[in-house]
DNA sequence: GGGCTGCTTCGAAAACCATCTAGACAAGGA
DNA sequence: TCCTTGTCTAGATGGTTTTCGAAGCAGCCC
């Protein structure tokens, strides 16, 4: 959905990211990035992601028979990834084509770097 | 609980961490990995982690008063955190002591690296 | 237009999760 | 021994999540 209006995560209101073992987060942190290791916590979604992330990007037509799952199910499992805004999807013509945000992949990966203590 | 017997997850049974943009993980390993990261999906649990992550150790007494939960409420998350393999506790006398496992928090890093493609 | 295919949204059922209180257990001190 | 303090377990409850089938919308082709 190109024309959807915003992602449901505002990444510049990411307090930038030092990592989580650097020192401790505070609630207002954590309340934003919890939901995006909670969208890679269901072992489809992170599959999902998986497969997006490893290409430039993928039709769902791709993405939906490497599941044992219904159309449905696996689209709601893209709204999930999308409204953490770890992906974004845009319809071309017939199909709909994902790709992962590259700057919410690499906040995540910040966050778990091992600190400097 | 340094008797308990074994961590529920078994760091050795992951097959060993390319990135997960490197390339699609496969239904085994998301089984694994997916997790941890749910484990860290909850604001509360993420907190936690954090304030464990920033020193070498820190006792229960030191963590449940930095929020407003009971104790309980606290105690199921840091279980949740032990099953997922994220940390490791140990009574030392009258209070118990949590530690990050490094090797956990490792492999999560790297499976979030940029892939080469 | 009419019908087809791809994908999403809706609504409902079942499973799961966060939180609480009450109670149990462990260690230490009177 | 009994009491207190720190932590965990058990059980209950309300809220959320996963999943489905049915229905909807968007784009293509005849």
């Amino acid at each position: 959905m190109s024309k959807q209006a915003l992602p449901v995560v505002d990444l510049h209101a990411v307090a930038c990211c030092p990592p989580i073992a650097a020192r401790p987060l505070d609630a207002d942190q954590a309340a934003v990035v919890a939901p995006m290791f909670k969208a890679l916590g269901d072992p489809v979604r992170l599959r999902l992601m998986s497969m997006i992330a490893s290409v430039p990007e993928i039709c769902v037509c791709d993405l939906t028979p490497a599941f044992d799952l219904s159309g449905p199910t696996v689209s709601h499992h893209l709204k999930v990834l999308r409204d953490a805004g770890l992906v974004d999807s845009e319809r071309r013509g017939t199909w709909v084509w994902y790709r992962v945000r590259p700057e919410a992949f690499r906040r995540l990966g910040a966050l778990l770097e091992i600190g400097h203590s």
